[in-house]
DNA sequence: ATAAACGCCTGACGGC
DNA sequence: TGCCGTCAGGCGTTTA
């Protein structure tokens, strides 16, 4: 599933703020709505999700954590793409004026009165949308923001000395710090040099502070490529083609040339240069 | 407190 | 070609 960086680009697109953006969504107003799978909505049924928000205008667009947050005329859409999700905004009807079919996977599609439509493709259905009339009772526990300049390193460190946890589980855990997943943490671990098991508050100040750093300098380089572009799910962006270690097993490191190792953390799929990143 | 195991879903890929 | 196991950008719940 997208993490923050390609979040933070679908945001910015539909925002109508990236160089890429062709449209907006920015000022629609919401005509109609097509539930494909009910399932899809983490908090009402189908009939009162749509009653309620229908009509309503979009007055921005933002991201928090991996949530994306549309802000709306009375109350706040928030979607979570989780795996597989990914959303399009696109015309409903072609040149020819020809209604443009929804794809395969498509879950919710919402369509503007300006003849635009924002739809929801979901493959394997974990994605949710909810519809609230305050944003805390989806996001109130998320972590911090790892970009936002109040987190500085000392706070930082003292986050990671109040756990005895591995690095790696702690650093995808949301409430610790919002908008990490498997590659940005696999490829900022491995910026830091540590080992993804290291425990949390064995870290020294200054390990502490290299982690954020390598956390922020890959999640920047993340969204300059407009994140990336992996497994069946383009989506534009190009930084698959820089990842130092995710998904490089046996490749040598760019650094040492040890091959890179794949071992289970947290049962997912973590990739580390063990020349690099000792205990 | 920490972490493993499992469930939720569909699809791609490699081995046989 | 088909079948099967494994893996996949996430996260909540249950169990140890």
């Amino acid at each position: 599933m997208p993490e923050l960086p390609e979040v933070e680009t679908i945001a910015q697109i539909l925002a109508g703020t990236h160089d890429a953006a062709v449209l907006s969504v920015i000022g629609c107003e919401i005509q109609d709505v097509s539930v494909l799978w009910g399932g899809t909505l983490a908090n009402q049924e189908p009939s009162d999700f749509i009653a309620r928000v229908k009509s309503q205008r979009v007055r921005s667009v933002s991201r928090r954590g991996k949530y994306l947050v549309f802000t709306l005329s009375k109350e706040t859409l928030i979607i979570h793409l989780r795996m597989s999700g990914d959303l399009r905004l696109e015309k409903v009807t072609d040149e020819s004026g020809a209604v443009v079919p929804l794809h395969k996977h498509d879950r919710l599609a919402l369509v503007f009165t300006d003849g635009t439509r924002l739809a929801f493709n979901n493959t394997r259905k974990f994605g949710r949308v909810w519809l609230v009339s305050d944003t805390k009772e989806v996001l109130e526990n998320l972590g911090p923001e790892p970009l936002a300049d109040e987190l500085d390193a000392k706070h930082f460190h003292e986050m990671l000395q109040q756990h005895k946890r591995q690095l790696k589980p702690l650093l995808m855990d949301q409430h610790f710090i919002a908008g990490m997943g498997n590659i940005y943490t696999d490829e900022a671990l491995y910026r830091a040099k540590l080992h993804p098991i290291k425990r949390s508050n064995t870290l020294t100040k200054e390990e502490s502070a290299c982690l954020l750093d390598s956390i922020r300098l890959v999640l920047q380089e993340g969204i300059r490529h407009n994140g990336a572009s992996i497994d069946w799910v383009y989506r534009g962006g190009g930084f698959q083609n820089h990842f130092n270690v995710y998904g490089r097993t046996g490749e040598p490191c760019p650094i040492c040339g040890t091959q890179i190792e794949r071992l289970v953390v947290g049962q997912r799929g973590t990739h580390i240069c063990p020349g690099c990143q000792q205990m």
